[in-house]
RNA sequence: GGUCCCGUCGUCUAGCGGCCUAGGACAUCUGGUUUUCAGCCAGAGAAUCAGGGGUUCGAAUCCCCUCGGGAUCACCA
């Protein structure tokens, strides 16, 4: 049985389309193999909690189509799955280490800690905790029995630690290079260290899928497996997002949180579709496929080990493809659901075809066809010398009968042929009087819906 | 700085010892369609496969070194 997990912290207002990234491969993974896909948040940092972070986490991840088989919101075997409400299980477990004498309390205080470290950097040594109350653990049990606040530290042995990464392949890391990591803090919540081998363990999880950025935890990880006596589970590392700079995807470079992707009219399954090419590629070379596809074919052994920077140029046409692929319908509906209820329905539907060749993303509808709603009030040209054009322009306009966008078409070439103006000034100017704009969706079309007064109205005011 | 990871067009990638005078996609540029902008169609430029050494009849592909980039070294995850 596959059981994959994404361990997102709520330190921000929302997913990092990086978290996305990684939880899409987990989720595929599991998927594949017929196995659960879980969602289990990391809360243990008390300080950086971002009130509300966890809500539109979880909303967002299951807005895109990522459902978990067991997460906080759906529950699951192995409930709590949410950190902060399993502290007496970490608190145990860091305790059966201190018994098993593969962990030792400590009440070093930061003062000391830093100065430490601030002398061992100074001749060039890595900064490690010296072991002190190692040495002299019956002294300070007896200081903490007095109520003395203390953690407690993993005791890293002095020997090669060897795992294999799916993606990486055969990783050696010496011991001596790693510090004694505190796996329980002093306000007894769980460092990261100790909450995810606890938890991965005891939720079964039997591949461990996450970002290139815990590589060097890892062995400390393999540590604490080793301390508890439990055997590992599969450990894959996957590449960084990049920014254009090849530093880590930051909100300096490029929009992070996936809602604000959302929120551009971005397509949850554009969205994705792009992602899983971060990394990964199609065997047959196919750029656009949907999840149930990607799914099937997605193999872990595929995923490049290259960090990937992320362009949004791309997404975007990659979200123009799905749009274009969309029925007149639902893609009304998506773009009704996007501006909002206060635009006529039919309205809207009826510009749609107008439109959607046009749009990379569903916040491209309105700057196109805002005029259908709204004369213009402004004018991209100045049409103010332009009276006794717009005047033939009308008289002409009055007698079309039939309000149809190719009678329209015939009847206003004509008088261009008439006044001997080129086509592509004399629609230019009539766009804009119409639209406002220079780039508009087709003239004679867009007319035929603005109705033959509205049209006459918006060119009389220029008269 | 220590440790670890990575290195094919500007970007995402294909490539797994001969099919590579390195393929595709985005982006860019040119032409066509045309009433603007898109879209669509056709085409172009763009990679001494980071560099240098090996191994081999043969290397983008295997080995070594150098260089470059990144991640990480907290009572953060």
């Amino acid at each position: 049985m596959v059981r994959t997990r994404i361990a997102p912290s709520p330190t921000g207002k929302d997913v990092h389309v990086g978290s996305v990234s990684t939880a899409l491969m987990n989720y595929a993974w599991a998927k594949k193999n017929d196995g659960q896909f879980i969602i289990r948040i990391e809360d243990t940092d008390q300080t950086r909690l971002v009130p509300g972070g966890e809500k539109r986490m979880l909303e967002t991840l299951e807005a895109i189509g990522l459902h978990a088989d067991e997460s906080p919101l759906v529950g699951g075997p192995y409930a709590p799955y949410r950190q902060s409400e399993r502290l007496a299980v970490y608190k145990k477990h860091a305790e059966e280490l201190v018994q098993k004498r593969k962990a030792y309390y400590c009440i070093c205080k930061p003062e000391r800690l830093d100065e430490m470290r601030k002398k061992q950097q100074a001749v060039k040594q890595i900064p490690k905790y010296d072991r002190y109350c190692y040495f002299h653990q019956e002294e300070i049990k007896n200081k903490i029995v007095k109520g003395e606040k203390y953690v407690i530290r993993l005791f890293i042995p002095n020997k090669k630690i060897i795992f294999n990464d799916l993606i990486r392949g055969q990783i050696e890391v010496e011991g001596s290079n790693l510090d004694d990591q505190i796996i329980l803090k002093s306000d007894g919540y769980p460092t990261y260290h100790l909450g995810v081998v606890v938890d991965d363990y005891l939720m079964k999880i039997t591949h461990v899928i996450r970002g290139e950025e815990w590589l060097p935890s890892t062995p400390k990880h393999i540590v604490l497996y080793e301390a508890f006596g439990w055997s590992l589970p599969l450990f894959a590392h996957v590449s960084l997002l990049r920014n254009p700079d090849k530093s880590k995807l930051s909100k300096r470079r490029n929009p992070v949180w996936t809602s604000e992707y959302l929120e551009k009219g971005i397509l949850p399954e554009a969205l994705l579709n792009y992602l899983s090419l971060m990394g990964w590629s199609h065997p047959e070379g196919k750029e656009i496929f949907s999840l149930e596809e990607y799914v099937k074919i997605f193999d872990i052994k595929d995923v490049q080990k290259t960090a990937p920077v992320f362009d949004p140029v791309k997404l975007e046409w990659m979200n123009g493809e799905y749009l274009r692929k969309l029925k007149v319908q639902s893609l009304k509906l998506k773009v009704l659901g996007f501006i909002g209820k206060n635009y006529p329905e039919g309205i809207v539907e009826k510009t749609i075809p107008l439109v959607q060749e046009r749009m990379k993303k569903l916040a491209d509808y309105l700057p196109l066809c805002e005029f259908f709603f709204q004369a213009p009030a402004t004018w991209q040209v100045d049409l103010s010398g332009k009276k006794d054009f717009f005047n033939r322009v009308v008289g002409v306009l009055e007698k079309v009968n039939t309000w149809k966008a190719t009678a329209i078409g015939e009847a206003m070439q004509k008088l261009a042929k008439e006044l001997n103006i080129k086509n592509s000034q004399f629609f230019m100017d009539l766009r804009v009087a119409i639209t406002g704009k220079r780039i508009s969706p087709p003239l004679n079309e867009s007319m035929e819906i603005l109705r033959k007064e509205e049209c006459l109205e918006r060119v009389k005011k220029l008269t």
